[in-house]
DNA sequence: AGATGTCCCTGGAAGC
DNA sequence: TGCTTCCAGGGACATC
């Protein structure tokens, strides 16, 4: 279940190993969640030049057009000169010159869609919506306030929205929340300037924790199934339900908000 | 326009 | 042991 910080670790496996490469096949197994939207074959004889990201979007920006990869929750990306043969779960793969990157989603909520720029209709009906990119400077507190005004829904499920802010999932929007000490179920409107800068503070504290861990075990993760789970994660409260509060010995409680758990520590996060 | 519910998919865990 | 059921998740889409 990729969020930002397993997104942005990916890209930074490969980002530099498949700058330049040319593709010279491409291969797709069962259909992910959108069409590829091209031929296969067409992008063959492409040059990958670069590789972003936008939210939990990886872009593979070639000399012509460009990839839009998402992983959704059980996606992983493997590049490698010498790869095995492809699974039943291997549902994309493009050869290069410098390496094969291959798809593997058991699950299949991921998506590999071809844009001819970012502004083909495509592109901007995955991007255009995204909110600010949580590790930029222009995540900054006040304006995180105002993204929050007239949002009358609970803060969890404003962060989960991915329009304020994006890339925060399920799993770090419980623990930015723990660490900010605000209740998931406050109306979003109703926070106070200055909680809004501890809940940003968390934010980015708790995406570039979970960066520099992944980082730490790039070589691991590169080579495994990508299953390695949030890097170790020491969760405070995600997954805890029941389990005492790592700070105050309150047991975790585990509610479900827009269909999600959220968990949180009752005692800490009072409000 | 904002909020809420539904759906996509399948591996793994839990229940019988 | 072997079946069925439930759950996890991101995000587009429909509906209110």
């Amino acid at each position: 279940m990729p969020e930002l910080p397993e997104v942005e670790v990916t890209r930074l496996s490969f980002a530099d190993h498949i700058a330049g490469a040319r593709i010279l096949a491409v291969e797709v197994g069962k259909p992910l969640r959108w069409p590829l939207g091209c031929e296969p074959k067409s992008l063959v004889g492409r040059t990958v030049l670069t590789v972003t990201r936008r939210g939990k979007y990886l872009l593979l920006n070639l000399d012509r057009g460009l990839l839009l990869l998402h992983l959704g929750m059980s996606g992983s990306l493997q590049f490698s000169d010498r790869l095995p043969p492809r699974g039943v779960h291997d549902h994309f793969e493009l050869e290069t010159s410098c390496g094969r990157l291959r798809l593997r989603d058991p699950r299949r909520f991921g998506a590999v869609v071809h844009a001819e720029t970012l502004e083909a209709p495509v592109a901007r009906k995955l991007l255009g919506g995204l909110g600010v990119e949580p590790l930029e400077a222009r995540f900054e507190p006040l304006r995180f306030h105002q993204a929050l005004r007239g949002r009358r829904a609970s803060i969890k499920q404003v962060l989960l929205a991915g329009d304020a802010v994006v890339g925060v999932g399920n799993i770090y929007a419980s623990e930015a929340l723990f660490m900010a000490g605000i209740r998931p179920t406050q109306r979003a409107d109703r926070l106070s300037k200055p909680r809004v800068a501890r809940l940003h503070g968390a934010i980015v504290t708790v995406l570039r924790r979970a960066v520099a861990l992944g980082g730490s075990t790039l070589r691991d993760f590169s080579s495994a199934e990508g299953q390695s789970g949030y890097f170790q994660l020491d969760a405070m409260v995600y997954g805890r339900e029941g389990l005492p509060c790592r700070v105050c010995a309150t047991p975790i409680k585990s509610i479900r908000q827009g269909q999600r758990s959220t968990f949180y520590c009752p005692q800490c996060q009072k409000a």
